[in-house]
DNA sequence: GAGTGGTCTAGACCACCAA
DNA sequence: TGGTGGTCTAGACCACTCC
């Protein structure tokens, strides 16, 4: 009856949705609980942060745990390199470098990445082949710095391959948006101006400087697919 | 030096990127590690899971723990109720019930809801305004199963909202797409035909039944946004 | 078969914070 | 300031799966 944490979750659950514990209400402490599930503590504390990182309990010392007012639904995506999302649809990958040149980008993209206004830095246009049809248009803004001396070689190999591999990140955000094609968007996709296109827009920083901000235009028809 | 599993993570992250341990390298075990950090092997366990569950190792009995060859990202996404959102942004939400009725789904809405095809279901479509502006055109199936014998005043709030207080969900699924604005949406949320359109197509099931299945069109300029 | 991670226990101390 | 969750320990058994 009480075989494993995630059967405690379980249960805990199960009243919830049950409106035995209601939305706002505090239930019994991890010790109480521990000793009507027969088990320790440490059992019942596990299956109750599980909860909460699910968004479905909020715990704080003292206060004791209770049942989140607002249910938020949290999803997770995995966000793979372009490479492993084409190759996992079956389809071979290859990629073009359309541009590299060192440019000063426009105050948004400065101000986002945290650099001052008129910093130059080099900018990636490129394009992701899912067999012989584009699949997505990027273009990358990378600060100089991050590279150091090294010299990736950005025609054999994307940024972003690159910099997976050799610069850890600390943070960064992402967003995600439709956006109608632009006219490099068009040119490089093959579809009219205007076009609905997914676009994601990626950001991220080491602990001390910005890497790179990079916008990403699928293909029409891409959908980004997730669980809950 | 070691207080704390967070610690234990942070070091173990640290040695990832500095390639001390490479993709793909298997790691010590967790009693090595826990005594090189002269902690509990529990407390090793805690920092290592938490790296697995971001992806960044990946661990199996008795083939120990390695390092993950495809670093994919995860970044997780919270899922507000419609009335969250809108008010997050200091905006008044309102809501309007624009069609109620029972018709036949088309094919594909019945083949992913997994029900019979030609069995009708009840139509919702509505519209969500973020102060005086439309901001969601909200186009929804409801299997009439999970309403029961009770009767939701559907006009005064959304079905959504119904939902998430009435009906728990055990699983569900979500994509994100760009669409271009149809001859409905265009005309709910004021804007040209074509209009490009984010928009989501959500669907959930308890352990027995489809419960929903919608699509959500927000209007020009939404961008959903979240951390790595 | 044996080595590894997954989990549980019983107890302990501590950090936080509402009362 | 006391109650609550957060964490750690030392040990144990089990489940899985590679060899």
């Amino acid at each position: 009856m009480s075989r494993g944490w995630e059967t405690i979750r379980a249960d805990v659950l199960r009243r919830i949705q049950a409106r035995e514990w209601g939305p706002g209400a505090t239930i019994p402490t991890e010790e109480a609980l521990s000793r009507e599930f027969g088990c320790a503590r440490a059992t019942v504390s596990r299956a109750l942060r599980d909860l909460a990182a699910a968004g479905v309990l909020e715990r704080r010392r003292k206060a004791g745990t209770r049942v989140a007012l607002a249910p938020v639904r949290r999803a997770t995506l995995d966000i793979p390199l372009i490479r492993q999302e084409v190759e996992r649809r079956g389809q071979s990958y290859s990629y073009r470098l359309l541009r590299d040149a060192v440019e000063v980008p426009p105050l948004p993209v400065s101000l986002h990445l945290r650099l001052p206004p008129q910093v130059p830095l080099r900018r990636l246009i490129c394009l992701h082949f899912a067999g012989d049809q584009p699949f997505i248009h990027e273009d990358r803004w990378l600060n100089p710095a991050v590279i150091g001396g090294l010299r990736p070689d950005f025609a054999g190999q994307s940024a972003n391959a690159w910099l997976v591999a050799n610069v850890p990140f600390a943070s960064g955000d992402i967003t995600f948006c439709a956006e109608a094609a632009t006219a490099a968007d068009a040119a490089a996709l093959s579809v009219p101006v205007g076009t609905p296109l997914f676009v994601v827009d990626r950001t991220t920083w080491t602990a001390q400087a910005a890497i790179t901000r990079v916008r990403l235009a699928y293909a029409p028809g891409y959908r980004m697919h997730t669980t809950l």
